[in-house]
Order: C-alpha cells, then sequence, then structure tokens
RNA sequence: GGGCGGUUAGCUCAGUGGUAGAGCACCGGCUUUACACGCCGGCUGUCACAGGUUCGAAUCCUGUACCGCCCA
C-alpha cells in the first residue's frame, strides 16, 4: 500500500459524471462543514492572515473582480493546504461618494449635516419632486439599508466563485467598528503630532465643493489657450507674459522667470504693472521657471496651479484670492488694504464685470476686456495641455484656501522609502510604482472631505463669545466614547442647546478622505484595540493583494498608517494583479461600457473554468478577457472528472510500485510539487497552473494509454497491482494541486474516495512522491519519456494512413541510442499493448527512429 | 519630459545563454468499453528593429520604434 492512500474509504464513481451543479453542491456543503473557517487558537507563525481588498459595494460586479480575487483565493488555498490557519476576511468598502450619491437618487434625500438624529424617521417609498433634508446619522441609516443589498449581490457570487473566505468574518469600511478604529487612530495621530490641522492652499473641487488630496489627482488633456499679455511698465519697455488662465490677472501677485535667464535678468527685484486692475506686482527669479515654455517670464496667482503655491511660499509673496469653493469669483474691494490698484475705480469697473462668474466665463470677459484696452496682443493661441482633475470631477481643479486635517507624510519619505524595499513585491518591479510615488510628493496628506457620508473628526471646538471656533483648544472625546458623530453627540460638560452658541461648542462638519479608513484595513479586520488577542496573531499580515492603479493610494496609505501607528510595515508581501483588457486591449471598467458581468460566464463556463482563465494571469499582468481560456479550463475540470473515473475503476489491487513507467511517472509528479510549491510560495500561480496542466495532459495522453491493458492484469497480478497504485498516488497528488485552482471538481472527485474535504487535505509533498516511487527515479522518468514517444510516432504512422488507431502493428524496428535500450525494454510490454505490436524489433541507432508496419497495408 | 512594463505562430501567451514552444483557431483523420463536452495527427515564425558581448543570443548590453501604465 502506497502511503498516505486509505482506501477503506468506500469508492463510488458516478456512472456519468458531469461539472453541472457542482457548485452549488459544495457552496452549501463548505458552509456547513466550516472548512475555511478560521482557527483563532493557531499561533502566529501558523497562521496566513490576507489583507482584502473590499470592493466598493455600490460600484457593478464584473469580471476584474472574478479575476483579481481568484488569484487571491488560489494563495489563500495553497497557504490552507500547507497547514495554515488561513486568516481571509471579507471586507465591504461602502465609505465614500459612490454610496453617497446611489443613496441620494435611490432614496430622494440630502444630507443636511446640521440637522439632529430623528429616531423616528421612514424613509420614502420613492423618491419625492425635492430632495428631502436627513441628518447625516440618518443618510448614514438610509446607505447601511442600501449597502446591505449590495452586500448580499456580492456574497452569493463570491461564492459562487468558490472564494474560500471565513463569512463569518466581514466589516464594512463604515460600519460602527470601522467608525470606531478610524477615529481612534486620528486621536492617538492627532496626540503624537501627526495629525494636525491648517488653513492652507488645499486642492478643491468646485462641484463636489471639497478638498481632494494628491492621489486622487489625474491629469487630463484640455483644450486651452496661450495668451499673449502685456504688462506695462513705468519706465522702459512693457513686459510680456503668456498665461492659460488670464482670469487670474486680478489675483497676479508677481511675475517669475528663471534666474538664468538673460532676457529677464535686469527686471528681478523692480515692479510691473498688471493690465486692466493696474496692480503694482514684483519680478521675482526661481529656477523652476521655464524659459522655454511661453515667453519665459510667468505670471504667479493665488493660485493658478500648484506650482503657483510652491512660489507663493518660496518667495513670501502675499495672497489676492479670487476664487470661491463654489468656483465661482467673490466680490473684492479694490482700493482696501491687499487690493491697492494705481486706480481703484477703473480696477473696480473692470473687476465688477467679473464678479460671481466661473472661471471659464470670467475667462472670457477678460479676455475681451484685454482686447478692448489692447493688452492682449494678437489671438489666443490653441494648445492642448495637462489639466488637474478631481478623478471624480468634471471641472479642472482649483486651489483655495482652508482649514483642513493632514496626517503628516513628507517627514517620514525616508521610512516609508525603506518600507517600500523592506515589502515584499509580486512581481517585483512594482516597487518601483510606490517608490515614484513617495518621491514625488509635494505636501502632507489632505484627509479632510467636504462630504457627509463618511466617518466624522472625532471634533468639537469651543465657540468664542465672537460666534468663531477656538481651532486651537478643540475638545476631543474619551476613546470609550467612540464612535461619535460631533454633529448630533455633546462634548462631555456640554448640553446640547449650547451647540453653536457663544460660550458653546461646535462639531467639526468634515467627514474623512475614505483612504484615511481603507488606510486601516489590516486594523479593521484584525480587531485592533478590541481583540488584542486576535490581532496579534494576524498582523502584521501576511500579504495585501491588490490591483495595480491604487498603489499609490490603498497600498501607500496602508503603509503610511502602520508606520505612524506601529513603526512597521501592514504586511510582509504585496501580491499585485493586473487589469482584465477587453479585445481592444482597453482597461475594462464601467464607464467605458465594455464590462462584463460574471454571474453569466460563472454558469456558462462554470466556475473552474472562469478561475483557470483568471488564475493564467500572471502576477500584474494586465490580461485579455478570453472566454476561450474559460472553455480550456472548463475542458480541463472534465478531463479530470473522466481520468479520475478510469483511475478508479480499479482501484483495489494497488501494491508496490515496481515498473520503470509508473516510478517515471511518480518522479516527474514529484518534481512537478516540488517546483510547484516553491512558486506558490513566491504567488507564481500561472506559472503552476501551466505546468500542471501540461503534466496531466501527459498522464491522460501517454500513460493512462501505456498502463492501460495492464492495470486490468494482461501481465499478472504484481504488475497491475504496480500500475493501480501509481495511478492512485498520482491521482491523489495531482487532485490537490488542482485544488486551489478548481476547487469544485477536485472537491467533487475527491469526495468519490477520499474522506474529508481535500481543501483541507495536505499539501502534496514531493517526498511522498519520491518515496511510493522508490527515489527520485531519473532512468525512469527517461523510460516513460522514450515509451511515449515511440507511442507517438506510431500514432502518427496510422494518422498519416489513415487508419484507426485500433490497427495491428505487424512490425516496429525501433532504433535508439545504445544507453537507452534497457530504458526501452523496461517499458516493452506497456508499448506492445499500446500500440497493439505483433513484432517489436529493438535496434541500435544515434538517434530515436521508428519504422512501423501496419497490418494491411501494402509494404 | 521622467519611470516601469510589453513587442515570440492568425489569436491568447509560456520560454533568463545551447536544435523556437503550448493552447485556441485552421486542415486531415478516428465510434479507441475514462472522456464525442472525446481522441489522434498535421500546418503555422525576419522571436519589433539596429548595433554589441559570446564558440553560441528570443534570452545579456546599448540604442531606436511602437503599445500600455504610472508620474511630472
Amino acid at each position: 500500500m502506497p502511503s498516505g492512500l486509505d482506501l477503506n474509504h468506500p469508492v463510488r464513481v458516478p456512472e456519468k459524471p458531469a461539472l453541472e451543479g457542482l457548485e452549488a453542491k459544495w457552496m452549501a456543503r463548505w458552509d456547513e462543514s466550516g472548512v475555511y473557517r478560521f482557527d483563532r487558537t493557531r499561533p502566529r507563525t501558523a497562521v496566513y492572515s490576507i489583507d482584502t481588498p473590499p470592493p466598493t459595494v455600490s460600484g457593478s460586479l464584473h469580471v476584474g473582480h472574478v479575476f483579481s480575487y481568484t488569484h487571491t483565493d488560489v494563495i489563500a488555498r495553497f497557504q490552507r493546504m500547507r497547514g495554515k490557519a488561513v486568516f481571509y476576511p471579507m471586507g465591504w468598502d461602502d465609505n465614500g461618494l459612490p454610496t453617497e450619491r446611489r443613496v441620494q437618487n435611490y432614496f430622494g434625500v440630502r444630507c443636511d449635516p446640521s440637522l439632529p438624529y430623528d429616531p423616528n424617521f421612514q424613509a420614502p417609498d420613492k423618491p419625492g419632486k425635492q430632495p428631502m433634508s436627513v441628518s447625516r446619522p440618518n443618510f448614514i441609516e438610509l446607505c447601511a439599508r442600501l449597502t446591505a443589498e449590495d452586500e448580499k449581490a456580492f456574497e452569493a457570487l463570491w461564492r459562487y466563485l468558490g472564494l474560500s473566505v471565513d463569512w463569518g468574518m466581514t466589516y464594512a469600511t463604515i460600519d460602527r467598528r470601522a467608525q470606531r478604529i478610524s477615529q481612534l487612530s486620528f486621536l492617538r495621530l492627532f496626540h503624537k503630532g501627526h495629525a494636525y490641522q491648517l488653513e492652507a492652499p488645499t486642492l478643491w473641487d468646485v462641484d463636489f465643493r471639497t478638498a481632494v488630496a494628491q492621489a486622487e489627482l489625474e491629469d487630463r488633456e484640455q483644450p486651452g489657450a496661450y495668451h499673449r499679455i502685456k504688462f506695462a511698465r513705468d519706465e522702459g519697455e512693457p513686459v510680456f507674459i503668456e498665461t492659460t488662465r488670464p482670469e487670474l490677472i486680478p489675483a497676479c501677485v508677481a511675475l517669475v522667470a528663471h534666474p538664468d535667464d538673460e532676457r529677464y535678468r535686469p527686471l528681478f527685484g523692480k515692479d510691473v504693472i498688471t493690465p486692466l486692475f493696474g496692480v503694482r506686482v514684483p519680478v521675482k527669479a526661481h529656477e523652476l521657471a521655464d524659459p522655454e515654455k511661453g515667453s519665459g517670464i510667468a505670471m504667479i496667482c493665488t493660485f493658478g496651479d500648484v506650482t503657483d503655491v510652491l512660489w507663493w511660499r518660496a518667495l513670501s509673496l502675499p495672497v489676492r484670492a479670487i476664487i470661491q469653493p463654489n468656483g465661482a469669483l467673490r466680490p473684492v474691494a479694490w482700493g482696501s488694504e491687499g487690493w491697492e490698484a494705481d486706480n481703484s475705480a477703473r480696477a473696480q469697473q473692470a473687476y465688477d464685470q467679473l464678479t460671481n462668474l466661473s472661471a471659464a466665463k470670467a475667462r472670457a470677459k477678460v479676455v475681451e476686456l484685454l482686447q478692448q484696452s489692447g493688452d492682449l496682443v494678437g489671438e489666443p493661441r490653441p494648445i492642448t495641455h495637462a489639466v488637474k482633475f478631481y478623478e471624480k470631477g468634471d471641472r479642472p481643479l482649483e486651489i483655495v484656501t482652508s482649514r483642513q486635517w493632514f496626517v503628516r507624510t513628507m517627514a517620514f519619505r525616508d521610512a516609508l522609502l525603506q518600507r517600500a524595499r523592506e515589502l515584499r513585491w509580486h512581481p517585483p518591479y512594482m516597487q518601483a510604482r510606490l517608490e515614484n510615488w513617495i518621491n514625488g510628493l509635494n505636501g502632507d496628506w489632505c484627509i479632510s472631505r467636504q462630504r457627509f457620508f463618511g466617518v466624522p473628526f472625532p471634533v468639537w471646538y469651543p465657540m468664542l463669545e465672537d460666534g468663531t471656533r477656538d481651532y486651537i483648544h478643540p475638545i476631543l472625546p474619551r476613546e470609550d466614547r467612540l464612535p461619535i458623530d460631533p454633529s448630533t453627540d455633546i462634548p462631555d460638560g456640554y448640553r446640547a442647546e449650547q451647540r453653536d452658541q457663544p460660550g458653546g461648542f461646535g462639531g467639526d462638519p468634515d467627514v474623512m478622505d475614505t483612504w484615511a479608513t481603507s488606510s486601516l484595513t489590516p486594523q479593521i479586520a484584525g480587531g485592533w484595540l478590541e481583540d488584542p488577542d486576535l490581532f496579534a496573531r494576524v498582523f502584521p499580515m501576511d500579504v495585501r493583494p491588490q490591483a495595480h492603479d491604487i498603489i499609490r493610494t490603498w497600498l501607500f496609505s496602508t503603509v503610511l498608517r502602520a508606520e505612524l501607528e506601529f513603526g512597521t510595515l501592514p504586511w510582509t508581501n504585496a501580491a499585485i494583479s493586473g487589469w482584465v483588457l477587453d479585445p481592444d486591449r482597453k482597461k475594462m471598467s464601467k464607464s467605458k461600457g465594455n464590462v462584463v458581468t460574471p454571474k453569466g460566464l460563472l454558469e456558462e463556463h462554470g466556475s473552474d473554468g472562469v478561475r483557470y482563465w483568471a488564475a493564467s494571469g500572471r502576477p500584474g499582468t494586465d490580461t485579455a478577457f478570453d472566454t476561450g481560456q474559460m472553455k480550456v479550463g472548463r475542458r480541463l475540470a472534465i478531463k479530470l472528472l473522466n481520468a479520475s473515473k478510469f483511475v478508479l475503476a480499479n482501484a483495489e489491487g494497488s501494491g508496490e510500485v515496481v515498473a520503470a513507467v509508473d516510478r517515471g511517472l511518480l518522479t516527474m509528479i514529484g518534481r512537478l510539487v516540488r517546483e510547484s510549491t516553491d512558486d506558490l510560495e513566491d504567488c507564481n500561480y500561472a506559472r503552476v497552473l501551466e505546468r500542471s496542466e501540461s503534466l496531466f495532459w501527459f498522464f491522460c495522453d501517454n500513460y493512462l494509454e501505456l498502463v492501460k491493458s495492464r492495470r486490468y492484469g494482461d501481465q499478472g497480478p504484481a504488475a497491475a497491482a504496480s500500475a493501480n497504485a501509481a495511478l492512485l498516488v498520482a491521482l491523489s497528488a495531482l487532485l490537490r494541486v488542482f485544488a486551489p485552482f478548481l476547487p469544485f471538481v477536485t472537491e467533487e472527485v475527491w469526495s468519490w474516495w477520499r474522506p474529508g474535504s481535500i481543501h483541507a487535505a495536505s499539501w502534496p509533498g514531493a517526498d511522498e512522491l519520491f518515496r511510493a516511487a522508490g527515489g527520485e527515479q531519473d532512468e525512469a522518468v527517461r523510460a516513460l519519456g522514450l515509451a511515449a514517444a515511440v507511442l507517438g510516432e506510431i500514432r502518427k504512422k496510422k494518422s498519416e494512413e489513415q487508419r484507426p488507431l485500433k490497427t495491428l502493428v505487424t512490425r516496429a524496428v525501433v532504433r535508439v541510442p545504445a544507453a537507452d535500450r534497457p530504458l526501452l525494454s523496461s517499458a516493452e510490454a506497456d508499448l506492445r499493448a499500446s500500440g497493439l505490436i505483433q513484432d517489436l524489433v529493438v535496434e541500435t541507432a544515434d538517434a530515436l527512429e521508428v519504422v512501423v508496419e501496419l497490418a494491411g497495408s501494402e509494404p
């Protein structure tokens, strides 16, 4: 009896094995048996913990999810079979704008954070004509109600796909635990001085009316125009600048040119006069001014872009802000302090035509005024240029000065770069993405958002007698009160009626950036500060699986939070998945309208078939959506059913593995297992699948054909026992190698003859196969390879002659190198039987050569 | 403009110094008691281009082109 095979278990093989219904059958059984439940009694060294990406439940389920979550599941299943207690929770990312928008439209409500919570609130059955105003806690309740439905749909899909998640451990990024942990972490950062608030220039979306972070920017190529504009001087020739934003002339505080630029060097330190408004501004020197761009001298405004902010700080310039949070130009009293003009009346007369216009409209108006005044030289010169947008926004970002919370990052750049290098990346080159991002950071992380559906800042401020807030002395709750909502909760020592009253208190109206919560997924999932025993068993986690597009956001911010809180990496490995590309090689996304909903795919090709396609996408590599690959996967699964049926047809009567081809097969599988174990430890699941599939096909096409007659006893009981034993050992190992990839079909076959779940079985070891083979048998591998090659030549001959494969070979002459003759004779009997060879003649030659004579053919 | 990745058969992709591969597609054949949702066989190449290193390069080096992504 080969080691590790207990055949006391009855063998029951269905008459007609099929894939249909396996998903429903095994989803239910796995749920009942709890095979994926996390065993929290195991020590950290015996745990494999996964920081599962929480999908955005308000978004659509698409094939990209199926793709990347399958990668993670393969790793999870492998580690479980390796004996690890796998911590594989699922989270739902319901925090943020997508949910907020969906709830607004679905219920017809609008969040008004100034309203008190209404415990008796009932949502309207259908949206009314006018949005109904509701308090933030009521709004969040509606969000929770709607997302609960979305979560059910996601969970059903994940179960059908076969994710081995522990469904007893789920979290949502807006649930009470997530809010509590986000607020706790915030308070701790505040006490350490790592979180601070500041009135500062902030990237601002004028439609959403919220601050956004550097990570949420994207450049978009936009049409624009260079306007060549004259700045007068008291003496000497005027200066000409070129700008794409002439509407910011009233906000101009200086001109700037490169210090080495001979054209402008004489002007440094002198004043020029802005057109239309007659404001005197200095000419400054700074090396970021590009002599090649435009006329080589630029206008610095409050604030046209991030470079303006940089110059404003570096050159200690005044502020002359005109863009309001809603994107319109604010009223200005020309002649008042900071707005001195040579002719205030004229400036006022010009500016009044701009007041309350949007930036785009103001630009057109300014151009008109400049043309009238003769300060615009020629026509605007159309260009396309990169303009910064909020990634979800529709209009270019503005920069407005406002009070925001920041998390310190710039001070930790070196530490973060070090962490980037410590992390084990799969594939390794993805590390550069993070390093580039860290090196390109130009400010601390702004985490305030002027939104509603998010985690509130757990902060109140004393109200001063003049009705303003005392930002210097924020009122913070005790940790045991968290989570709190400062718009409805009352700080200790105050009464409700003191809200927003002089001498009373006021709540911080903002919520945190969603990444400020999502960056804590290891802490939330692991029970930080709530379940220290659990947290110690899972943190730092083993792996963060995610796609490459959110390295700068999710991965970066998670590394930052772990660094600030614990001084460690949050995980040891980052497994980066690519995207799914449509046939035009574009990323599949909802907005492009090219997404394929996964449920139909899973039903058509089977979950195992779809998983096969997904697992063939290598780490980090974008992969084409390909139903052909799913069909191949499905065929592989069917082949597993049928080959297994054949193997198990004669399971009794196995004994010692003695035949060379049998030992060769087991040696080949042992080598496969050895490589696969290393590859899976390194997240190279695609390579393992490819090699396993290739060997399995060799097993079916060649080995099974060679031993078919022997295993039924044609060469005596001992020879049959050897074949049967090898078949069982091979099947056991191959099923287990495929189990992480094709969990349904492998579990089905396993259930025919083995006790328990294959997913709780131990990953095969090369030693168990080599032991069954009587050692690692290199000669036997060559014997099997030689026999397969000869068999191939015989088939080829029959195929070329267009004869059935059952045609007798009257005579076959096999010429091999002398050294291979013993190998051939060790497989000769199998070869005769499978090739239907009557007369097999072996001769010596330099290379393999086979001459085949078929019965009934002309000689 | 900088960084990263890619370019191999009609398609999707393996292949890290030693005779160019797989699957799909295509063509031809075969009822073969595991499988017709099958099986057997065949066809298919300027390994993007140009240099270089080497006895030998798809593979290593340099440069170029194109595609994609990230960042300015």
